[in-house]
RNA sequence: GCCCCCAUCGUCUAGAGGCCUAGGACACUUCCCUUUCACGGAGGCGACAGCGAUUCGAAUUCGCUUGGGGGUACCA
């Protein structure tokens, strides 16, 4: 029987749900749907100072939200719990003794002044910085030396004698999922803490030990865990465990090739959210970092994706976060919304307006006409302003460029004048409107400008929806009254 | 400093020795449609980082250089 495909996202609440966080979360995901397998959520919160309730709300939220529902984790359980690092501190004691006991590691009395001192002369001599293994032979007697000093043990684990007891060289390889073979010199590899001297894990012996107990089959991750993954890989081996996959993705710049930040703009989902970002906009756009699809057709669901998904496709070179593609993205996502589930939506963005001024007929037309060049949902704030209060706000331009040009002047009297007598339905505007075009084009102006002049003067800009919808909505009282203040 | 990873249009990418005078998408741009903006449609601009090697033939293989990223913690 084959074994079962079980992956996890593990992030670390030290923050609201990261974007590239989410990503790896989505390409775990993509794994597990493709290979029938399951997906974990486990927290890894063994640093409690940087830990808040808050992020881990937000980060179960986001990833909710974004439909990569796990089905193992630690509000839905699951057969190896408890899925919060913070919840099973007890369990690691007892695996680092293992280890000490079979002689692959040791408790280190360093202090962290004589360990920088180390470091500096590393770096005097230029060499790489690896520990120098001072603590490993102590005997008993050196050891109480250090506990009457009143020091407290971190333990560490002994890379050489791990090397040398299950490798022949001292070229440690793996063959990663999406970057192929990855070598690394253990002798580069100092001995590094698995204990620390507060009696909790780090992150390297934690992720171990839970990938162990959780089963993981696959371990999907960014490439900046690419040296942490030769010393996991000698953890499970002196534990006498076999080891998961290993997969690598690139990570996620900024148009700076710097990491993602937040002087950047957004960088966790809840903020691209808030922005107006739908999230299966996002999903699909996050998707294509580093993934593309067989047909070439990109706008797809996540079902879709996974469905065509292959880890050994993904592209192993970091990938720049670009707002230009996401928006269009969002935008394509946005035509696709019903007019019902887009009134929805759009209300958080209009809280500044009083919808109760209008009817929902008026506001479902508004909409209708108002959707077309939305890119992000808060576009809608700005592109429905005229629809609201008795004045309208006219920019500089707008003034200067048309309301007090000659064409203005002549026109908007006549409209204001004859628009008194018209019946206000789109169907009958319609035809008024074109007459009254086709009237001033025999004048030498053209059919444009007759209709900025309106538009300025009813909505303060030369931009903006359909004419006649847009009169319609206000109604003759407004649109003769904003005609006349314009002149 | 040392170690590791990566390298095709501005960006995301297709490409696994001849199908490539390198394809698609976004952006940019021209034209068309049109009561504005937009949407949509038809075009255009635009890349194999450099140098060597292997080969009849290289974007595709190898080496070096350069550039970018990551790691180098009792952070995760």
């Amino acid at each position: 029987m084959a074994e079962e495909v079980r992956v996890r996202i593990a992030p670390s609440p030290s923050g609201n749900l990261h974007i590239g966080t989410a990503r790896t979360g989505l390409f775990n995901f993509l794994f597990a749907k493709k290979m029938g397998g399951k997906y974990v959520l486990r927290i890894e919160d063994t640093d409690a100072e940087r830990t808040s309730q808050a992020y881990i709300d937000n980060i179960f939220d986001s990833l909710k939200a974004l439909g990569l529902e796990w089905d193992e984790g630690p509000d839905v359980g699951g057969p190896y719990g408890p899925y919060t690092q913070s919840q099973r501190f007890d369990i690691y004691p007892k695996y680092a003794q293992k280890l000490v006991d079979a002689g692959f590691a040791y408790e280190c009395y360093c202090t962290p002044e004589e360990l920088e001192a180390e470091k500096e002369q590393s770096q005097k001599n230029k060499v790489a910085h690896v520990y120098s293994g001072r603590c490993r032979n102590l005997t008993d007697a050196e050891k109480e030396a250090f506990i009457k000093e009143g020091r407290k043990p971190a333990i560490r684990f002994d890379v050489q004698k791990a090397q040398k007891a299950f490798h022949d060289s001292n070229i440690l390889t793996f063959k990663d999922l999406v970057k192929g073979e990855l070598h690394q010199d253990m002798s580069l590899i100092g001995d590094f803490v698995i204990m620390k001297s507060n009696g909790t894990p780090t992150y390297n012996f934690a992720v171990v030990i839970d990938d162990m107990l959780m089963k993981m089959s696959h371990v999907i991750r960014g490439e900046d865990h690419i040296s942490n993954t030769y010393k996991q890989i000698l953890i499970y081996e002196a534990l006498g465990e076999k080891a998961p996959e290993f997969g690598h993705l690139g990570m996620i710049l900024a148009p700076d090739r710097s990491k993602l930040s937040k002087r950047h703009g957004a960088t966790a989902v809840s903020e691209f959210v808030e922005k107006g970002y739908l999230i299966d906009a996002l999903v699909n756009f996050v998707a294509l970092l580093g993934w593309s699809p067989s047909d070439g057709e990109e706008i797809k669901s996540v079902d879709e994706i996974a469905k065509d998904f292959r880890i050994g496709e993904v592209s192993s070179s970091n990938s720049i976060f670009e707002y230009d593609k996401l928006n269009w993205m969002n935008s394509q996502y946005i035509k696709k919304l019903s007019l019902e589930e887009l009134k929805e939506r759009l209300k958080p963005f209009l809280a500044k307006y009083d919808l109760n001024s209008i009817t929902d007929a008026q506001y479902s037309r508004m909409v209708e006409v108002t959707r077309e060049p939305l890119t992000i949902l808060s576009d809608i704030t700005d592109a429905v302003s005229y629809f609201f209060g008795d004045d309208v706000e006219v920019d500089e331009e707008t003034k200067a460029k048309v309301l007090d040009g000659e064409v203005a002047k002549k026109v908007l009297p006549d409209f204001i004048e004859k628009a008194t007598g018209w019946d206000f339905t789109e169907e009958n505007l319609h035809e008024k409107l074109e007459e009254f075009r086709g009237f001033y084009k025999e004048q030498g102006i053209k059919p444009k400008e007759t209709m900025w002049a309106i538009r300025a003067a009813v909505t303060g800009r030369t931009r903006g929806a359909d004419m006649c919808a847009t009169l319609c909505i206000l109604g003759k009282d407004k649109v003769i009254a904003r005609c006349k203040k314009a002149l």
